[in-house]
DNA sequence: GGTAATGATTGCTA
DNA sequence: TAGCAATCATTACC
C-alpha cells in the first residue's frame, strides 16, 4: 500500500508527458500551450497528493473530494495502474501459473474412490464390498459389517460435506468483502480490475490450502475405518462346528504326522469354506496346543478315534458288500483324506481299548515324522505307525 | 466381569 | 519357506 507514494514520486521527476504508458489523449499537443497546461495540471495533482498527508483531516477530505472530481484523475489512474501492472504485479503474475497440486489430486481421487466425494451411491459400498472380499469373511456377518462400514462412511461423508460447505461459504464471504473493499479503494488509489482478480485468486488459494487439510483429515479417517474393517484379527470369527469337526477328524486320524500336504490343505479349505492359510494356522495352533497339553485333548482324541473307527467299519462292511475292498478313499467321512487304514486309526482304537494315547507324542513330538504322503499312503498299516514311534 | 478357548500375527529357526 | 513358540485380540461361556 505504501508503494503508491513511492511510485508517484519516482515518476514525478520524469514527468508524465512522453511516458511510454501515457494514454494518447495525455500525450497529444505536448508542444503547444495546451500541453503545457496539462503538464501543469498533472504536476498540481501530484503535488496535492504528495502533500495530502500533511494536512488536517478536514482539509484532506476536502482535497480528496476535489481530486476525485478532477478532470485528469481517470487518466492519471490509468497510467498508475499500467505502471503497477508492469512492475509489481507482473512479477507476481509469473509466480501464479502453478500446476495442479499432485497431493491434492491424490486426495481428491481417493475421496472419490471411497465414495466420500462424488455421487452418494457406489463408491462407498463398492469399497466395502472390496474390503469384505479382501477380508475373506464368509456370508452372514458381512451384511452387518457392510452396513456398519457404510454407516460410518456416511458419517464421515456428511461431516466432510458440512465442513466443505462452511469453508466455501466463508471463502465466498471473504472474497466478496475484499472485492468490495478494493472497489471502494479504487476510487482513491489506482486498483485495476486485474489486480482485484488476482487478489481473489490469492484468497482462493489460501482457502484451498485449508480445504486440503480437511481432505487430508477425511482421508485419514477413511483409512482408519478401512483398516478397522479389514483387520481380520479384530473381526475374528470362530470356525463353524462342521469345519472344526472336519479339521479335527483329519488331525486325529493323522496324529502320527498331522501335517497335511498342500493338496490336503486345499481340500480341507474347500470343505470347511475357509482359506488354505486358515487351515495352516489351524493346524499350527492345534499341533502346538495338543503337544503342550496332551492330557486335555485325550477325550477329544478318543471321541474322534471312535468316530473314525465306526466310519471305517461301516465303510468296510459296505465295501465288502460292494465287493471292492481295495478302495481306501471310499471309507469314512473324511473321504478323500484317506483316514481309514491308517496307523493313526490303529492308535485311536488302541486308546479306545484303554491304552494311553501317547503314540504321536512318542515319535518325538512329530519331529521325525514321515512326510505326509507316506502317512496317507493306502498301503500304510499299523506297522508303519510303530516304525514312526520307534523314532 | 473374569476366564478359557481360539483364530491370527510375529519373530525366529532349520 | 514351513513350522514352532509366544503372544495378541476376540469370542464364548459362566
Amino acid at each position: 500500500m505504501d508503494e503508491q507514494p513511492r511510485l508517484m514520486h519516482s515518476h514525478t521527476g520524469v514527468g508524465m508527458a512522453g511516458h511510454p504508458g501515457l494514454p494518447q489523449h495525455m500525450q497529444e499537443g505536448t508542444g503547444g500551450t495546451d500541453g503545457d497546461g496539462r503538464k501543469q495540471d498533472i504536476g498540481d495533482i501530484l503535488q496535492q497528493i504528495m502533500t495530502i498527508t500533511d494536512q488536517s483531516l478536514d482539509e484532506a477530505q476536502a482535497r480528496k473530494h476535489a481530486l476525485n472530481c478532477h478532470r485528469m484523475k481517470p487518466a492519471l489512474f490509468n497510467v498508475l495502474c499500467e505502471i503497477k501492472e508492469k512492475t509489481v504485479l507482473s512479477i507476481r503474475g509469473a509466480q501464479e501459473e502453478e500446476p495442479p497440486d499432485p497431493q491434492l489430486m491424490r486426495l481428491d481421487n481417493m475421496l472419490l474412490a471411497e465414495g466420500v466425494s462424488g455421487p452418494e451411491k457406489g463408491g462407498g459400498s463398492a469399497a466395502a464390498a472390496a474390503a469384505a472380499a479382501a477380508s475373506g469373511g464368509a456370508g452372514a456377518d458381512n451384511s452387518a459389517e457392510h452396513s456398519d462400514y457404510r454407516a460410518k462412511l456416511s458419517q464421515i461423508r456428511q461431516i466432510y460435506h458440512t465442513e466443505l460447505e462452511k469453508y466455501e461459504q466463508a471463502c465466498n464471504e471473504f472474497t466478496t468483502h475484499v472485492m468490495n473493499l478494493l472497489r471502494e479503494q479504487s476510487r482513491t488509489r489506482p486498483i485495476s480490475p486485474k489486480e482485484i482478480e488476482r487478489m481473489v485468486s490469492i484468497i482462493h488459494r489460501k482457502f484451498s490450502a485449508i480445504q486440503m487439510q480437511l481432505k487430508q483429515s477425511t482421508c485419514e479417517a477413511v483409512m482408519i475405518l478401512r483398516s478397522r474393517f479389514l483387520d481380520a484379527r479384530r473381526k475374528r470369527r470362530n470356525f463353524n462346528k462342521q469345519a472344526t469337526e472336519i479339521l479335527n477328524e483329519y488331525f486325529y486320524s493323522h496324529l502320527s504326522n498331522p501335517y497335511p500336504s498342500e493338496e490336503a490343505k486345499e481340500e480341507l479349505a474347500k470343505k470347511c469354506a475357509i482359506t488354505v492359510a486358515q487351515v495352516s494356522n489351524w493346524f499350527g495352533n492345534k499341533r502346538i496346543r495338543y503337544k503342550k497339553n496332551i492330557g486335555k485333548f485325550q477325550e477329544e482324541a478318543n471321541m474322534y478315534a471312535a468316530r473314525t473307527a465306526v466310519n471305517a467299519a461301516n465303510a468296510s462292511s459296505h465295501g465288502s458288500q460292494a465287493n471292492s475292498p481295495s478302495t481306501p478313499n471310499s471309507a469314512g467321512s473324511a473321504g478323500s483324506f484317506n483316514m481309514s487304514n491308517s496307523g493313526d486309526l490303529f492308535m485311536s482304537v488302541q486308546s479306545l481299548n484303554g491304552d494311553s494315547y501317547q503314540g504321536a507324542q512318542a515319535n518325538g513330538g512329530w519331529q521325525d515324522a514321515p512326510t505326509p504322503s507316506s502317512v496317507t499312503s493306502p498301503t500304510e498299516g499299523p506297522g508303519s505307525v510303530h516304525s514312526d514311534t520307534s523314532n
